[in-house]
DNA sequence: TTTACTGCAAATATTTTGCAATATC
DNA sequence: GATATTGCAAAATATTTGCAGTAAA
């Protein structure tokens, strides 16, 4: 799907869902929306801000927050927190299913897409627990760090 | 392995690891661990900061947060982030290795335990990746929430 | 016209840091 | 005796909240 047709679907998306929670219609909210398909892999609160800010179209650091819960509420963004104490988020809607390898000694967040993991985990079937959506962290050493050790 | 014996190899470990990195055996950091050890299921900061003032020992958060830091790195603790911006730990040496079933709407988490995902997990060669521990967190509605909702 | 939403600033919550006093080695 | 660790308080970081003004419906 071309990213014109993406950014669309997902404001019509966004549209039923602020229409069903009687939700007002604002610029930020699509502004906001629209920032977030146009980039890819993650990114936290401050850098959304920034981006916002600098490029796009001024909001506050509240509203991008409100918003960004709607659009978790509507499952077109994902959040993800890898440990640090910070939230990163990506867009949800045709973003292929990934698993995360983060480097302990780095940092650096890899995706990781593994379909026998993704089927074996949604075949799931949970006791008294109804499964939305998963997130699958790998911690440990990523290539390069790897590497740099070994020089040392 | 009963009570006293996870204690007392825990214990062994936390000293071989202190002295391996060269810092000191504070009665401090053996009373945090003895602590975490006497717990199951998770805790965050403020709980434990909580559990060692009353009833047993006098620390400063500094100190907890440093401790843990150490405890984190010689693996006899876990963290984890489950999205509200708050860390949870867990013992993790002879703790079964589980997966955690976390509730969006009342924020409940259960312990779900799966040997074919486990071993699915641990199986998986990746390339430039070395991994060391990892964590599948599965979001959706628990029974009791379900059940709520019907009803209303 | 009503009131949800916005920006701003202050408040809250969690974690980190600086420093003088203390205790381990 | 040297210095890592502690407690305390202040600082830093991330997120939430209150409120008056603005704009969507």
């Amino acid at each position: 799907m071309d990213k014109d047709k993406i950014r669309d679907t997902v404001r019509q998306k966004f549209t039923e869902y602020l229409t069903a929670k009687k939700c007002r219609k604002t610029p930020e909210r699509y502004a906001i929306l629209d920032l977030i398909y146009s980039k890819s892999g993650h990114f936290d609160m401050d850098t959304l801000y920034e981006a916002m800010n600098n490029e796009h179209f001024r909001v506050s650091r509240g509203t991008l927050y409100n918003t960004m819960q709607l659009l978790l509420d509507c499952k077109l963004v994902l959040k993800h927190q890898f440990g640090n104490n910070l939230s990163y988020y990506e867009k949800a809607f045709n973003n292929d299913f990934h698993h995360h390898l983060i480097c302990n000694q780095c940092g650096t967040v890899q995706e990781y897409k593994d379909n026998d993991l993704k089927s074996l985990i949604q075949s799931k079937k949970i006791k008294r627990f109804t499964p939305v959506l998963y997130s699958l962290y790998i911690f440990g050493t990523c290539g390069k760090c790897a590497s740099t050790k070994k020089r040392k």
